[in-house]
DNA sequence: GTAAACAGGTTGGCGATACCAACCGGTCGG
DNA sequence: CCGACCGGTTGGTATCGCCAACCTGTTTAC
């Protein structure tokens, strides 16, 4: 693949994934592959108000799980990468390294 | 810098580079230092209004200048890229190569 | 007992953005 | 002359990110 196509190729990279605050939820979900509101919340640096509608988007695109229960009396919710999540983020990351070598030369 | 700080600094990337269309603008300048329009066009697989509104926004943030003059008869645009453009683009390569090893990790 | 503060989120609205279609002035070929 | 093409610009639309305000329940203060 030469320099042009590499470039080219982030024409389609995947929107929902190249925006920051999602890519950071990504990252930390790929690793732990379980986290909870709260978590998410310190970890990214994100308001609620965001952390929940970007939650709300990748859940509605089957990146990750969203499920509700409780940690004793008050509500908790956790978030989990699912199988095409984990495959669309290392299809990105792939893409963007790419990119960024292609940056470098 | 640990992974969460790496992975927060995406939170404050320069938006307007981290644009796929932009970027790849971006990453042809800044290694032709100068490029016309229709080079654009073909090298970057945008379409011409998209193209024009890209530049424009590029040249308001003063990280391009933008030159009108003529090839023969027909008109010619003509892109460079600027200091500043040049520095903001590095940074934004930085960022994103700490970004994509934190990621592998 | 009840009012106030807090936890854990959701929702609405606003401002900004990317993109494409339509347009436009000039040039060239027939 | 006129249609096609070159080299773009502009307008409209649809989407998006973000924060403030709100909401439901729980805990604390008095």
């Amino acid at each position: 693949m030469n320099d042009t196509d590499t470039l080219q190729s982030m024409l389609d990279v995947d929107r929902l994934i190249h925006e920051p605050a999602r890519l950071i939820i990504l990252s930390i979900l790929y690793v732990l592959e379980s986290a909870d509101f709260l978590y998410l919340l310190r970890e990214t640096g994100l308001g609620k108000g965001n952390l929940s509608s970007h939650l709300t988007r990748l859940e509605q695109a089957e990146y990750i799980t969203i499920e509700k229960t409780y940690r004793g009396k008050t509500p908790m919710t956790i978030c989990q990468l699912t199988g095409a999540g984990q495959a669309a983020f290392e299809t990105y990351r792939e893409q963007l390294k790419n990119v960024v070598n292609t940056m470098y030369k």
